[in-house]
DNA sequence: CCTAAAATGTTATTTTTTTAACATTATTTT
DNA sequence: AAAATAATGTTAAAAAAATAACATTTTAGG
């Protein structure tokens, strides 16, 4: 049971979150109780310390207001291979020529892809993760494609039946493809099962596709498997990985590309 | 040469910048000038946008604190009908309860809505433009569906047939939908042919349709007609609109809130 | 259903801020 | 240096907000 008091506390903050500082009166006014009723919830909230009161308003502490870009990225300077993803992403986009299409997976290393594609393209981008739309919806020339779904907060993934229909009717150049595990016995395989129809079918969907992943990823294996490592055109890494992988891409007719 | 009051500002500036906000007194006590030199130096200030000023003291802008994240939001503090929008899209938010399900359409207004949600809530959220999905990927604890495709860029909307079959197996408490022209005689009308199918979509997956516009959308007609009025169940708009709506609101069952 | 307590609203008073008008002091121009 | 102008200060009145005291409504418990 939640009383009506904490009901108007909540409303209070979401109201200053929008338009910080904000007067007793506007808050009064709109949450439609008198300004004393107002006044009593600000100086719990000031208790609280979750708002700050001055004369004339109250607004949020600097703590609180803080915009966090974070949220929405997974490419964090902070991550483990961070140098390394970037110079793969970086590898990635540079294959691509103007007018090219291309699907981009999930993943930080496609983001790093995402950032580093040339605005001055026309290219047709089909993606489908949060991190990557943000960069590529800044790219004024290029035609974006994006298959929604439910929202996986985790790998910031769309996902749904209808965004595979629309992958399948979307063909590409090439396709970036991530994995969080690349075993030569048990394939490449990735962390969640609901990745692994899309991961399918943006597969079948491209004429190239190109394995993105940094050395870490290899000799490890994860839950969801989605392919063999032959079914890939061209594999972007780093020097890091173990020659057994250069032997076998040499002898299966896969480009390595280690940056 | 740098005059005297130049270099106030930049004290006043850099004072805020420590200790935001700041009353008139307090300044004018710690630069040792009067409130009304003070008041007069935020004048100038304001002018110019480098802080805002309300009655007790003043503070700096968000647009100062805040990151890049202007590029893809249509909410802009510096639009027309700004703060009639903000007022509409925190009505609109506040109408909500805890685990309700809800639709946002396109446009700035909703934009406004779904900044202000209430992240403590467990809301299921659908939205098919950027702009809002900016905004509720935030919301750690709502359910986010997002019916992808084709990207328009001058809405931030994605669209496609896929889309809509997403949209119609989700259903909603509440669909907040936008305009961009209000007619009695002409109905209710968006400027973009591809927006149709989506808005009235969402009007007949939600059970309380509620038209989200500021007044200058009244009496205006646009290009591609999609529902009637008294198709809605709640009208939010601000006070400038003509008294026929009132009547008419009220004549025909149709709630109208005025912010 | 009634009562006591708590929550909210109303009103008048006090305090603070804002505004405006004018006085004073600095600065510039001639 | 005097006059003109601009900048700043002073003061009083107006407006807005805070406070306090009390009235009313709502809620919880018996």
């Amino acid at each position: 049971m939640i009383s009506k008091q904490e009901e108007r506390l909540e409303k209070i903050l979401s109201i200053l979150k929008l338009s910080n500082p904000a007067t007793v009166n506007k808050l009064a006014q709109l949450i439609e109780v008198s300004h004393m009723t107002i006044r009593r919830d600000i100086e719990i909230l000031e208790r609280e310390k979750k708002v700050e009161v001055f004369h004339g308003g109250i607004m949020l502490p600097d703590s609180q207001r803080r915009e966090n870009w974070k949220e929405y990225t997974l490419a964090d300077a902070t991550s483990i291979m961070c140098e390394e993803k970037k110079r793969i992403g970086l590898k990635a986009a540079l294959m691509l020529k103007n007018n090219d299409s291309l699907i981009l997976d999930t993943g930080s290393t496609t983001e790093y892809i995402s950032q580093s594609l040339n605005p001055e393209y026309s290219l047709s981008i089909v993606c489908f993760t949060l991190n990557t739309l943000i960069h590529v919806s800044k790219l004024k020339k290029s035609k974006i494609i994006f298959p929604g779904g439910y929202f996986h907060r985790n790998t910031l993934m769309f996902e749904s039946e209808e965004g595979i229909s629309i992958l399948k009717k979307n063909r590409a150049a090439i396709a970036f493809v991530s994995a969080s595990g690349i075993s030569l016995s048990l394939g490449v395989t990735c962390s969640n099962s609901y990745e692994r129809e899309t991961k399918k079918t943006i597969m079948g969907s491209s004429m190239k596709k190109v394995l993105v992943a940094d050395s870490s990823k290899f000799d490890i294996v994860h839950s969801t498997y989605f392919a063999e490592l032959q079914d890939f055109d061209t594999v972007i890494t780093d020097e890091g990985i173990p020659d057994k992988y250069r032997t076998f891409c040499n002898n299966n007719n896969i480009e390595l590309l280690t940056v």
